[in-house]
DNA sequence: GTCTATACAGTGATAGAC
DNA sequence: GTCTATCACTGTATAGAC
């Protein structure tokens, strides 16, 4: 049975391999196994292998945090923008028993190699919750503060999750973040 | 001419390997360069391999860790403590230009491989600091969400500082995490 | 588009001379 | 203790049949 795929439908597979185990430890064999389809058809998608691999999964979680986050930050009501941020960013992390993917490629060398997409996304996370914050009547300076905190501490709590094997030190992090908001 | 090291020389070196590459991004190769050593040295230091190395690097991280941040909270005067975390911590992340080597280790399936001292350095961490704000006179509640956000906040800022590029993020996390200490 | 077969460099690891 | 030579294996990537 030789099932027809395309590429969208398996990068989102991709990239569960590369968060689980980062871009070194994603070996061609592992995304073939998680994938179901052979080294030709990997190639056949990806002609740039690996490297291409990454710039794809990347590409792909950006356009999934612009579509839930960051657009209706940027767009819309700024309260509801950033209630919509906290429960899509609860889903998105499964309340901490799922890691970022680009905060993980971030912390090595592997950052050199997809540099500009990763900045760009955090910058862009960054930005657009000061934005809306400044929307809801903070001050520009608190703003930006609040907005760097939220994502810092986002982070952070992704690997303190992980690395204690506490999943709950997600929400009481992200619940303290939230709460910062209404702060002046 | 020929060199005659100590395992204790040859394990900061390799630490910095792993914290640059990553667990899986580290080859014996890379290992050789920068140490030096040729593989049957290397083999003769540490007979388990690389998962040897991952562990006494672990170890070497988590005892300077003690030494300079985590007996000072648990045992001095609190306040002299919590100065003296602040410092240290700065001192080794480079304010911000060096990563955490064990939130690396965390991220992907290493974290697997090494789960025992991973943990626990993160648990003493907080531990410590939350019993030190406890003997400055928080409230043992809000010891513990201090404690917690400082660790997670130290870590995430360690995140974005590499992710884009711009280490003063490191600062300013840490400046205002050490103000909240002050917040009853 | 998918597969199998394969090239070939690099991997972690070992043996043995010095 | 250090080195070189070499192991068996896995890594990414390619070629060509179907």
């Amino acid at each position: 049975m030789k099932t027809v795929h395309e590429k969208s439908d398996v990068v989102p597979l991709i990239a569960e391999v590369f968060r689980e185990f980062g871009y070194e430890g994603t070996s061609m064999n592992l995304i073939t196994e998680r994938t179901g389809l052979g080294k030709g058809s990997l190639y056949h998608f990806f002609p740039g292998g690996k490297e291409e691999m990454g710039r794809d999964v990347l590409a792909h979680v950006d356009a999934w945090f612009a579509r839930h986050i960051f657009e209706p930050l940027e767009a819309g009501e700024p309260k509801a923008g950033i209630e919509q941020m906290s429960t899509a960013v609860d889903k998105y992390f499964r309340s901490g028993g799922r890691i970022c993917l680009v905060g993980a490629f971030a912390l090595d060398e592997t950052r050199d190699r997809f540099a500009d997409p990763i900045r760009a996304y955090f910058v862009r996370w960054i930005e657009a919750l000061s934005g809306a914050l400044v929307r809801a009547g903070r001050s520009s300076s608190t703003a930006r503060v609040r907005a760097e905190d939220y994502v810092v501490g986002v982070q952070g709590a992704l690997v303190l999750a992980r690395a204690t094997g506490d999943v709950a030190v997600f929400a009481r992090s992200t619940q303290r973040l939230m709460a910062a908001f209404a702060n002046p």
